[in-house]
DNA sequence: CGTTCTTATACATAAGTTATACAACTATTA
DNA sequence: TAATAGTTGTATAACTTATGTATAAGAACG
């Protein structure tokens, strides 16, 4: 019962990142905080305390005066955070709010704080429905971030680190949906020579919240490889994203090879931005060309009859 | 009873990392350990009083002080330290149990059941300490799949899939950890080249547990990219991971370019199975190198200040 | 006999306490 | 608008406590 997890001032000051003047200066003056005290009167902050400071803090960076707030209880405190938070929200629908996410997120990116860009995603994600985040966050932020690319604003470091954190936010997603026994599998990953991978966790997204069980294998794999582990699931669909456009014909041939293979019996789902430059040459080998979320949907539900 | 095997306080010391006059003084101010006696008056520790005072240390670390941590119980240190009792007490069982999640894991990969392999990572996770969860399953794992893969036992297509499944655990073990307030930033990545991620993320965890906030960047990057990083987020030591010694000079010369660029202040930890091929070069550059996690931590350590 | 351990004492530094002061703002008042 | 008073973060002084480290002198070990 008692979790005597007791704290000095110093570690308190280095967890809350509050000088010991200030949380002082706040007990004496303000009496914002009442830690208990040792024989010989030094302070002892317990976790409770911790949390009330770092809501005190959080609280003045969101324009609050200490004398106004220091006198509210832990409990109003939560709530006058979260109210704000709320708030931010509930003026603006879907729209308009995602759109200050969005901006959330790129200026997290900008400054390389994967744990700004991390709470950024998590927030939006439980203001509006996963399908809005995806299609008017999640896609939004990956375009708007290789646009900044190109023009030179942002460098590689920035791109690396935003894809590094969405793409384990997607897949917590996709692991989020998991519990039909028997659903059929849908393997993805992306073809070789192809290196995004956020395209292809989205459609995994996609196909767990269609009742699929996805299996991503990661990006960049050969024919062979897929068409195993196709194989080895007895997968009912394989889909493949592809970004780069850009001239390689080994990119068919290796589309091809998957669907000839024998052993394999699934329909083959190409997606992404890089399949219409070929789309003649890929419907003709067999395979399904997918440009929308929305298309994916039913190309699944189609493909699973 | 049991074959006790006990220890002087100069074997402690080693073992523990406390001096002897610490270990005394702990006993003699605050009655934090009561070791028994030779009949000429010497101390004389068991594995249990090791462990108590190893404990002690670890809670130190997370900023509490001896004084109010050493009238506690060990059991009650346990809960402090948020250490699962039942892997505690079992204590040589750890061994054999994480076997069984081992093969669990192998199991899932060789069937490409990620969601079976994640579940026993997340099993075994709450059933063992961190620390010993990453020495004892996730390093051996990988490991055996790169030797089942060698031996042909396993295709690409399973070492992708578990590196997926394994990185998002690790992704989420760091996130797990954010708490302290300006926290000194650990830059994480993998230098061009080099693709494998598991060994940085590995240290991004290490780095996490130490107190310092690690900002992964991902892997494979440029020298003057991770530069660029590390300045920017005024990053106190920057972590690269090597698995290759395949001979690639330019491994060296993008190293170097790190450790000589003017505007960053951090320090370079190189980690991995690969630097030991170079380490000659590597150290003359000034970086630091590291084979264990241990080294790790104080090599971390010893830069924070 | 040199090494390791013992107790007791001493010392240094880090860290904590209160009280007071101060500078930079903000708000109020004349 | 300028003067004034309150707010708030930061700094210093003087002192105490906590804690790691060192020394001295003797006892035990191998």
């Amino acid at each position: 019962m008692k979790n005597r997890s007791l704290y000095p001032i110093k570690t308190v000051s280095e967890k809350t990142g509050l000088s010991t003047f200030i949380i002082r200066a706040w007990e004496n003056r303000y009496k914002a905080i009442s830690p208990s005290r040792t024989d010989s009167n030094r302070r002892l902050y317990c976790e409770k305390d911790i949390q009330r400071l770092q809501y005190l803090h959080e609280a003045i960076k969101q324009g609050h005066t200490i004398s106004s707030i220091a006198g509210l209880t832990t409990v109003q405190l939560q709530e006058l955070l979260q109210i704000n938070s709320v708030s931010a929200e509930a003026g603006f629908q879907d729209m308009s709010s995602l759109t200050e996410f969005l901006n959330g997120c790129l200026e997290a990116v900008e400054n390389l704080d994967n744990q700004k860009l991390e709470s950024e995603l998590l927030s939006a994600s439980v203001s509006a429905p996963q399908q809005v985040v995806l299609d008017k966050l999640i896609i939004p932020l990956m375009i708007k971030i290789g646009d900044y690319w190109k023009s030179g604003r942002f460098r590689v470091t920035h791109e690396h680190l935003a894809t590094q954190v969405v793409k384990n936010y997607l897949m917590n997603v996709v692991n989020s949906y998991r519990q039909i026994e028997n659903a059929p599998v849908l393997v993805v990953s992306t073809p070789n020579g192809q290196k995004h991978e956020i395209g292809a966790l989205l459609g995994a997204v996609v196909g767990a919240s269609e009742g699929w069980k996805p299996v991503y294998l990661g990006p960049d794999l050969p024919a062979e490889e897929i068409a195993f582990a196709a194989q080895k699931l007895n997968a009912k669909a394989i889909m493949l994203n592809v970004v780069y456009p850009e001239d390689d014909p080994r990119l068919i041939e290796e589309v091809r090879k998957i669907i000839k293979c024998d052993s394999v019996n699934a329909g083959v789902i190409l997606t992404g931005k890089g399949i219409n430059f070929y789309s003649d040459k890929f419907t003709e080998a067999g395979a399904f060309l997918v440009n929308t979320p929305a298309e994916l949907r039913t190309t699944l539900e189609n493909i699973r009859k």
